[in-house]
DNA sequence: TCAATCTCGGAAACCGGTTTCGATGTCTTG
DNA sequence: CAAGACATCGAAACCGGTTTCCGAGATTGA
């Protein structure tokens, strides 16, 4: 090994140069009390003259924690709910020493074996572990991480027992700011299309407009309602089913991905968004605003930041916190038009 | 300490269990010969029985290795590029079992000093580096951790030195390709909307489009040309000055964000594309086909892909390796029209 | 002045792996 | 049957930090 000059500087290299044990610069380092002004001042010195940084591997080994958070997530990153919460926790984690760790999917292991979780976030020695958008068929996999001592927040999801903590928005209340939009608008028949009640926030959706439908007493019927999936394909497969119907809804309330694809299919048959269907989303996803679509905002960011700062508070209290339900707001566009 | 029964087993454990030395499992584990294929299988049924997984952090520090690549990126997550070239390099590095550590931007340390990127890749002892589409003013922060021994690649930017590895769409022929295609549609007068020189993708494209221009005889007048932004604004921007002009070209090239600001401000004065101006964009980024926006597709799946090869070459050579030029393609779309 | 206390710093064990090198036993070969 | 070659395994050092615990000096109080 040639490059001995490129070697980066040891505690040991400090420790030798400053006149001092190992265990006082360590000490040093980590700003403990019970070491003289005078020698502080002198390792301190020698750091910066090296320019030294101990190396957080070894750190991580011998203190049992990393300074890492694990963000996995049920899709990829080429989804818009992730590309909108994620800055929010890389900033808030960010601002406190915390690297993030960036699973986008279950990958194969060295033995071809697909990681579980908490193999993953035990192998890293991360601190915490953040999840997202996951739904019920995945559930049992959470298990292992849950029963042990890594503390673990969930985002856009929930899950049953009483010790997990999560960040999700108010889906109940979404539905039914729709619904309500719809009814002052003069909309009495509603239709709904949503991915299925895999989905945690799908299914509080729905509930939420079936609630506000009945308590309003408007109309909805089975046929006019689709759950399924979250994509754009999605909307194309509703509006060739209603095609296939005698009567429609006047409105629909469906999740942006597929409320845009609808407004896409629909133009394709000649119809128009608000002229023909009104048409409200969930989410408010970044496209949605190049399609004028009247929606309810998730604050994403803002759920990034508090997974972040919930993540952070069990770290410190090593037990689960409280679950934060996030508020939403209804974003007027033109995607709707009153029925006169 | 209560929770003595969650703790991971060790290398200890696995040994004592198999009846045989902690560096006998270490052999094991690798792969390495000199073992018997006996006591070789005896240890693997233990590690399995006891769902053993070694501990990265400590291999990382015996093996000077990490397993961990950090991807940097100019901004936020939240850009239409990185979106889809970041699937590309978590799986690829994926594969090979590296994770990754994901830096959206320079964030203050603990110190309150940002971090340079040397010291923060030392400070994690990463394998390697991606850096993601940085500018020309910040290229004098990247100086260290080229002068160190840390692999390096650079994507969608170019460093001068013979050093640099990177990996990078042929911009000049994206250009090239935009102008002969308006040129075959009957257009010669063009204008251009994109990026500012410190941009050295944008920089080539303009150099591709001046020659393209002249080459086949078209005409571009310098109050044609705007280059200063990417984003949707900036389209806006450009409409507004263009309709200070008394003759516009028939036809503009322009990145796509800006293309797209540009349909939209067209739209709101009552113009069309591509009745009244044709557009061909740059990059092809997800929501283009959504504005029926013709334009020159960057591979960046590929390029994140590409972009990790070439890592994992430099981290086995300890050299730079060859930078890539990546081959671009023109999507007709519907927002060209031929002269007639 | 002497003992008790306090301050400061270091030796050594530890975190969980990898790697070198020597010891042991087995197999060939003359 | 003795000697050399080979296959197999383990003891111990090492990676670069943290932490416990103890001892030496300095300080204080009676």
């Amino acid at each position: 090994m040639a490059k001995q000059g490129t070697r980066a500087t040891t505690i040991d290299d400090i420790a030798k140069k400053a006149n001092v044990s190992k265990a006082t610069v360590s000490k040093v380092i980590n700003g403990y009390s019970g070491i003289n002004e005078k020698t502080r001042q002198a390792v301190l010195k020698v750091m910066r003259e090296y320019n030294y940084w101990p190396n957080t591997t070894a750190r991580s080994l011998s203190m049992q924690q990393s300074y890492l958070v694990g963000l996995f997530m049920a899709s990829e990153l080429n989804n818009s709910f992730f590309r909108e919460v994620i800055p929010g926790i890389e900033k808030t984690l960010g601002a406190q020493g915390y690297d993030i760790l960036y699973f986008a999917d279950k990958r194969p292991g060295n033995t071809g074996v697909s990681f579980g979780y908490l193999e993953k976030c035990r192998d890293r020695r991360v601190d915490g572990a953040i999840f997202l958008s996951y739904i019920r068929d995945e559930l049992a996999e959470f298990e292992p991480i849950l029963a042990s001592d890594i503390p673990t927040v969930f985002v856009d999801m929930t899950l049953e027992g009483p010790l997990t903590s999560y960040v999700i928005s108010d889906n109940y209340k979404s539905a039914k700011l729709a619904v309500e939009y719809l009814h002052s608008l003069g909309h009495r028949k509603i239709g709904y299309a949503d991915g299925g009640t895999k989905s945690v926030p799908a299914e509080k959706r729905y509930q939420g407009l079936m609630d506000t439908v009945r308590d309003l007493g408007m109309e909805c019927r089975p046929e006019w309602i689709f759950q399924y999936s979250f994509d754009e394909e999605y909307g194309y497969d509703v509006v060739n089913k209603l095609q296939q119907l005698d009567e429609w809804p006047t409105a629909v309330v469906a999740q942006d991905n597929v409320a845009i694809g609808m407004i896409r299919a629909l133009r394709e048959i000649g119809k128009s968004v608000p002229d023909d269907l009104s048409i409200v989303g969930f989410d408010d996803i970044e496209i949605s605003s190049h399609y004028n679509l009247t929606t309810v905002r998730q604050q994403k960011y803002e759920m990034g930041v508090a997974a972040s700062k919930l993540l952070m508070k069990i770290i410190l209290n090593h037990k689960a916190s409280k679950p934060k339900l996030m508020d939403t707001e209804l974003i007027i566009r033109g995607s709707c038009k009153p029925i006169t």
